[in-house]
This record gives structure tokens, sequence and C-alpha cells, in this order.
DNA sequence: GTGATTCGATACCCGTTAGTATCGAGTATT
DNA sequence: AATACTCGATACTAACGGGTATCGAATCAC
């Protein structure tokens, strides 16, 4: 792309009468995200997307090569998205202990307003199966997304001098299951997941690791490193 | 029906040219779950179906009603003899203690073995939220199980006097949840996943309890039910 | 054996939907 | 202002797949 001049932003936004390439790409993903959510992804068809967006077909296929690959950008946007939000949970404080109680609320909260998410991934790791390519690019991410959350997890453990009930990337992976696990769940009938229920069982599993993070602040050693 | 003069099956089985209605059905019910497992449920067609049972569309339609009849009739003998299977983990001992150590196993075998499985529940799951008589059915279905479960979850803690960590209902959720969240993400990356990796989280979960039961084996109490 | 009935194969219909060709309105470039 | 270019709407095609009508053959009832 040649740098050519392009008017400020302010000053084209209000005289613009066709909306930007960014625009319209943002409105079919959003638009893409509500429909699929509702009716699936192999039920929504791509006019169905387009009409959602306040457009037509040709806008979609102009902006994205083919409805796989309009699938394939909102399910990377969305999941980037997700981990970061995830992972912001982590990292937003340096008190470790509350990190803990606050990795529970962040995917709760996720599993409740999300639950969209969950079905589509549902149907997406579906679909992913029996295409290769799509197979792998879900693999990888879901490999990148996991050690993540696995490198935040030896983060706080080695923090606090405190080992953890699993290996760390084992209980990046039962995070992750559990909280899709429960979205299903939650999906299929509301009822039957109390808010609460992810807090508790997460509590369950890490009952040690709370027990000796408590001890260790209440009686706090010289020796181990640690970090108010 | 009439009971009609129906000639022993062992006689007429050699000598019939023509399979009999419930061998096509069975037949046509293998093909499908083998067909749906590798390309998907929505990404198979009837004939694909027929073909895989060695028939043609016609024999799948004069079976069942339709492509959603014949998914309905395989997510539900399939759930029956999974449920089936995994309660007789429960029951099969009158040694409460080698059962909590078997629905691990079992649960794991179930995710092992029936990968195939958790991608059409996943898929279905999908499927069944744009269709209100569909969800209302898995979601019917889905609570029967939980309650067979939790039923005898409360047998075993009752059994024992020893309470469960979590109400049995909100516990037969998770066990879901975990099993099913577990599945998938197996189904995505098996590498990610190692077989003993269930069993810890149980053990996690019900650390506790196990604890509890063991003691209580080794200096049985009548009094009441205590916990350290 | 003979007629009634069922099952499954073949051929067909029809709606649906991903994808495309084209063209005009908007937008950058000079 | 005139030019080249981009984006998106309209109209279309091509193919696919669910479902059906029909008909022959195998089975059952008598």
């Amino acid at each position: 792309m040649s740098a050519g001049r392009q008017p400020s932003a302010a000053a084209t936004a209000s005289r613009r009468t066709r909306p930007t390439r960014a625009e319209t790409r943002a409105r079919v993903l959003a638009a893409a995200l509500e429909v699929f959510g509702q009716r699936g992804i192999a039920a929504s068809t791509v006019s169905d997307v387009a009409a959602a967006a306040g457009m037509t077909k040709g806008a979609v296929y102009s902006s994205f090569a083919s409805k796989d690959e309009l699938v394939l950008a909102i399910m990377e946007e969305h999941a980037m998205q997700r981990l970061t939000a995830a992972l912001a949970g982590f990292a937003e404080t340096d008190d470790p202990q509350a990190a803990i109680g606050r990795v529970g609320t962040v995917l709760v909260e996720a599993i409740r307003s999300d639950a969209v998410w969950h079905r589509l991934l549902a149907e997406y790791f579906a679909l992913a199966h029996h295409d290769p390519d799509t197979r792998l690019a879900l693999r990888n991410r879901r490999r990148e997304a996991r050690d993540a959350v696995s490198r935040a997890l030896s983060g706080l453990s080695e923090g606090l001098g405190v080992p953890l009930p699993l290996p760390a990337d084992q209980l990046a992976v039962v995070l992750f299951a559990i909280s899709n696990g429960l979205g299903i769940e939650a999906g299929i009938d509301p009822d039957a997941v109390p808010d609460e229920l992810l807090g508790r069982v997460l509590a369950l599993i890490a009952r040690d690791f709370l027990a000796a993070t408590a001890q260790r602040r209440a009686a706090p050693q010289p020796d181990p490193p640690r970090q108010p």
C-alpha cells in the first residue's frame, strides 16, 4: 500500500456516506457472532449474516473470501479477546491471593455472559474436525491459550512459593475443560448450573493451595520469596 | 400389533434373503454413528449414511421419517447405553470405596474410547438449540441422566455416612461437565489430556470424602458421622 | 398357492444456498 | 474537475441435498 495522504479520521467520519472497509468488516463480524450464536453456524446463511449487518451478500463476500473464512475470522477474533480478558484477571493485581479468587469470577462471568460463545465453540469444534487445516489451526490456537494460562499459573505458584495442586499445564487444561463443560451444561439447562458452582469446584481443587497461601500470608516467613 | 404366528428366529435367519426391519434399523444406526462421527452431522448426507450401511436413501427413509429423527434416534440410543454403563460403575460393587475409583476409570474409558461421541454431542447440542422441541428433549434427557447419577452419589454418601464435597445434584453436573469438557479438549488436542488427569481432578475434588471413607474403614464407629 | 402388504431401490422434484458477474455509486488521485 | 479505482447491491447460476412417488420383489396371512 502506498502511504497516500489520508484525511484525518475525524474530518472524514462525518462527511463519509459509505462506511470504510474496517467498519463494514467489524459490522459483519458482529452480526455473524449474533446470527451464528442464535441459529448455529451450519443453519445460518451468508445472506442472514449480511441482512443482520444491514447489508447484502455482496458486502460480505467483498470482505471475506468464503463462509468458512468468515467463521474462522470470528473465532479468532473472539478467542483472542476472551483470552486477554482472562489473563487480565490474573495479571491485573499484584495481590496473588486476590488473583485466585478473580480467576473464578472471571470464568463465571465469561460463562454467564458468553453462553453464545460456548455454543459456537462446540459447533466449531465439531465442524473443524473434517477439515485438517482448520483442525490444526484450532489445535494450535488452543495450545497457545493453554500455555498462556499455564504460565500465569506457574508465575502465581512461584510468586507465592506454594505448589499447584497439579502441574500447571494440566491445571490449565482442567480450567478450560470445566469452564467449557459447565458452559455447555448451562446452555442445555441453565437451572442446573448455579452461579457459584464453578467457584466452589475451583475452591475444592485448589483447597490446599488456598490454605497454604492464607497461612503464608498470616505468618509470613522471610525465607521464601513473598510479595505482599 | 396382533401376535401372529412368528417363525422361530433361528429357522428364518439363514433362509431369509431380505433383512428384517430391526436389522436394517440397527445397520443404519451403526452406519450413522460412524458417518456422523467422521464428517459431522450437518456435513453428512442421508445418502452417505445409507451408502455406509450398504443401502440407499429409500431404505433409510423407510425406517426413519427424517434426517432429524435419525439423529435423534442415534443420540437417544447411545446416551442410554452410555448412562447405564456409567451407573454400572457405581452399582457393580458392594465396596463403596472401590466404587469411587471406578467412577473415574469408567469416565476415562468413556472419554478415550468414545471421542466420537463427544464430537457428536457437541454438534447435537449446537444443532438442538434452534429447535425448541429438540432442545426440550435434550434438556429433559440430560436432567434424567443427572438425576440418576445424583441418586447414585447420594446413595454412596449415605451408605458411608460421609458427606459429599458438594450437593449431590451439583456434583453430578460437575461430573458431566468435566468429563465432557475434557473429552472436547482431548478431541482438539489428544496430547493435552493425559489418561490419569480426570482421575486426579476427581481425587482433588473428593479428597476429604476419600480421606473420611478411608479413615472410617480403618476405624469404623457406630456413632454419628464426623468430619475432621 | 394366492393375494395383501411391506421394504427398499430408482428416479425425480424442489427449495435452498454458496458463490459469481456485473454495474453503478462513492471515494481517492491528479 | 476529470480520472481511476473500490466497494457493495442486484441478479444470476450451479449444485447439492432432503424428501417423495413409484414400482418390483420379497415376505406374510390364509
